[in-house]
RNA sequence: CGCGAAGUAGAGCAGCGGUAGCUCGUCGGGCUCAUAACCCGAAGGUCAGAAGUUCGAUCCUUCUCUUCGCAACCA
């Protein structure tokens, strides 16, 4: 975007927090408030963050604005007018206590297959069937604890299937060879799989309300994934109210370029479903969806629940408000985290990288040779720009300003492709040449060519003179091409030239002649500093102390959860069950027995098949644990098993038992067993 | 077990039919204006594994393994 605008393009960067995720009403019975609450704190700060950042969108805007639910209404309406959408009923599961329809995933019940009694309504986590909520044996609301009621209700649904010779063409023939090779990938394997009716409502209270006239629409919303893209048009369309200026131009030119910047899990939102939105409504396509991949953080995923993250907020706080911090560290950070965007394949943030990469790059590379420079010109030329004396000039001077000139025309090759990480290595590249040019000509060596003044010669002051006119001339260009991915930096380099920010102007890139004779520089002031090993030990200490503190946290809340008595209302301790008498108890036969073999079950993840020892004889017993346990890890451990369940194929593989398994909040199971060794096929009561 | 992407030197990545390359890091030497750049040299790779196509494969085909994402109304 910064590269549009200096090239004085009509360029309008929206973005906004979605506030209309299921989430956010989770969060806020979590937090004891209301949604509206939290979508207001968080929305403040990451707007404030976001520009704290250096990124500079036109508006950050919120899909809890009026402005937002006005326009949804109005695509919604358009869409159903036209006959777009399909209404349709269906019955679904709702809890008459919390009164809401059940998604399948907060309906829990006995999976019918493996008989494990906490399966979810899509699927059982245990044997891995794919599952649906009316085969669930005794299902229940994680919600209330209830039994769910079978409930109809009338849905509206984007017929996606009508689209599909369209998708077909815009995706798979129009756009096969400029889009990114995972994204077109992604896409057709969803059109080849065949594309079904998407509900677009929900009955729910938070979110988009139904137009008000529209007849049966009442206590429904808008579904996030159809208001939430949505919102690139309300931002667009405040921004032009507060701008003065007119939205429809930028949704509806066949000239507009649009262009959505997401990450791979965001695929088929904005080159499936949303496009279809678009062309039902009337507004262009996107050009093109740059996806990129996952970046994770020193090892792992990174989870803002788990605390494995590195919030902006902090930072900001860390380094950016420290007194040796302030915009050069944005640019730090920007720096690293273009360097190793995951443009073509997941990568990896690691605070050491990101030293090295600070520290070996951009201070002793891009910002050494600024100061060289700088250091040098004040020097050797009095603090002016030196004339340029074209007669001496050799092969390498010449060389220097065409890499200057062609690294305008490769940038912009590169940036029009998205390859964001290639151009910026590309400028970092024009200082390295720089170094080299300066170290070639070496007029510090030169300078020592005196006269009978103790200064340099004629001669020798003319070669000082056409080293560094170049360098300075380079050092202009460096800030115009750095520019778009280092602002502060660019800022802070046109004040060291005491040039105005104009100079930036990207028509001015590539000019051998930016910087004008015998004009006046100021001192050179030092563009980045250094990340020393203390700052990033503390900040991988920080992030290891956060991630194990929620971790405790979560531990003690479940805790604290299980014993006081928690009637029903908590959903993660809902398996309240109802009292059994003790013939019921006695029903159940439980041995000891002692794990002699255990191996992967073929074609499943999640299945071991076990031999075990019950004393009097050996059963096969298959358990669903290989996540949590190697095999050979297993072997030999005592266990508690259940010996009069009924047999059971698993993966064709009969299951004679179940292996009793405590598992905690996080899902680890841990295994029961005697606090002592006992003899195998000890009865357990 | 369905779909998509990826697996190349210690790290991060390029290459995608013809002696395996870049940046950083490591080791040795030179030079010094500078926040130690630049130059010279060295170590480090069965290009995930297997089979096939080819005169020749990191690159094409098939299979296997590993990682990530999607799918199961989480958007």
């Amino acid at each position: 975007v910064r590269y549009l605008r200096a090239q004085k393009k009509d360029v309008v960067y929206v973005c906004g927090s979605d506030e209309h995720g299921a989430a956010i009403t989770i969060q806020a019975m979590k937090e004891k408030t209301t949604p509206r609450e939290i979508v207001d704190k968080y929305h403040a700060m990451l707007k404030s963050n976001m520009a704290d950042l250096g990124i500079s969108f036109d508006i950050y805007h919120r899909t809890s604005a009026p402005i937002h639910h006005e326009t949804a209404q109005e695509f919604f309406t358009a869409l159903n007018e036209k006959g777009d959408l399909e209404k349709k009923e269906t019955e679904q599961f709702y809890d008459e206590e919390a009164k809401t329809f059940l998604a399948d995933r907060y309906i829990t019940g006995t999976c019918p297959v493996c008989a494990n009694e906490s399966a979810y309504g899509d699927q059982c986590e245990k044997c891995g069937t794919s599952l649906s909520p009316e085969q669930l044996i005794n299902p229940r609301s994680t919600l209330s604890g209830n039994t769910p009621t079978k409930k109809s209700t009338t849905h509206w649904f984007l017929p996606l299937n009508r689209h599909e010779a369209f998708l077909r063409k815009w995706i798979l023939a129009d756009h096969k060879d400029d889009w990114k090779t995972n994204v077109v990938g992604q896409c057709k394997g969803w059109i080849e799989a065949g594309l079904l009716p998407r509900a677009v409502t929900r009955d729910l209270d938070w979110g988009v309300q139904l137009p008000p006239d529209l007849e049966g629409g009442a206590g429904k919303v808008l579904y996030v994934w159809f208001d939430a893209p949505i919102g690139y048009i309300s931002a667009t369309k405040q921004w032009a109210l507060d701008n003065n200026k007119d939205w429809k131009p930028y949704w509806q030119d066949q000239d507009t370029k649009l262009v959505h910047f997401i990450g791979k899990d965001n695929i088929v939102f904005h080159c499936i479903i949303f496009p279809v939105m678009l062309k039902l409504h009337g507004n262009i396509l996107p050009e093109n969806v740059p996806s990129n991949e996952f970046m994770n953080l020193e090892g792992d995923k990174m989870s803002t629940s788990r605390g494995w993250s590195i919030e902006m907020d902090d930072y900001i706080n860390d380094f950016v408000k420290k007194e040796n911090g302030g915009d050069m560290m944005v640019d730090a950070l920007r720096y690293y985290l273009t360097a190793i965007a995951p443009e073509t394949k997941d990568s990896e943030f690691t605070w050491k990288g990101f030293q090295d990469a600070l520290n070996s790059e951009l201070v002793a590379v891009f910002g050494n040779f600024v100061n060289r420079t700088f250091v040098l010109m004040h020097k050797l030329c009095k603090g002016k720009v030196p004339p340029l004396h074209a007669d001496l000039m050799d092969a390498s001077d010449k060389k220097m300003f065409e890499d200057i000139a062609s690294t305008k025309t490769n940038l912009e090759k590169l940036i029009e492709g998205y390859k964001f990480r290639d151009a910026l290595y590309e400028v970092i590249d024009l200082a390295r040449k720089g170094n080299r040019y300066m170290q070639e000509k070496e007029p510090w060596i030169v300078a020592k060519q005196t006269n009978e003044n103790g200064e340099p010669t004629a001669d020798a002051q003319k070669k000082i003179d056409n080293c560094l006119h170049i360098c300075l001339q380079l050092t202009a260009n460096l800030a115009l091409y750095i520019n778009p991915f280092l602002p502060f930096t660019a800022k802070k380099m046109c004040s060291m030239m005491k040039v105005v920010d104009k100079i930036l102007d990207w028509e001015n890139a590539g000019k051998a002649n930016l910087l004008s004779v015998g004009y006046s520089l100021r001192p050179p002031v030092l563009l980045f500093r250094k990340l020393e090993d203390a700052e990033i030990t503390e900040q991988v200490e920080k992030l290891k102390t956060k991630s194990e503190k929620l971790k405790m946290e979560e531990k003690a809340t479940t805790e604290n959860a299980s014993s006081t008595v928690q009637p029903v209302n908590d959903p993660e301790t809902s398996a309240a069950k109802p009292i059994i008498q003790f013939e019921d108890f006695a029903k159940i036969e439980l041995k000891t027995g002692t794990i002699l073999a255990a191996e992967k079950v073929e074609k499943a993840d999640k299945l071991l098949k076990l031999e075990v020892d019950l004393g009097t004889e050996k059963r096969t017993i298959v358990s669903g644990i290989a996540l949590h346990f190697e095999p050979a890890a297993i072997v030999g451990k005592q266990v508690v098993v259940v010996t009069n369940l009924a047999p059971r194929k698993m993966r064709g593989i009969e299951s004679n038992g179940m292996i009793l398994m405590a598992e905690d909040a996080s899902g680890k199971l841990i295994f029961v067993n005697p606090d002592e060794k006992t003899d195998n096929g000890s009865g357990v009561s």
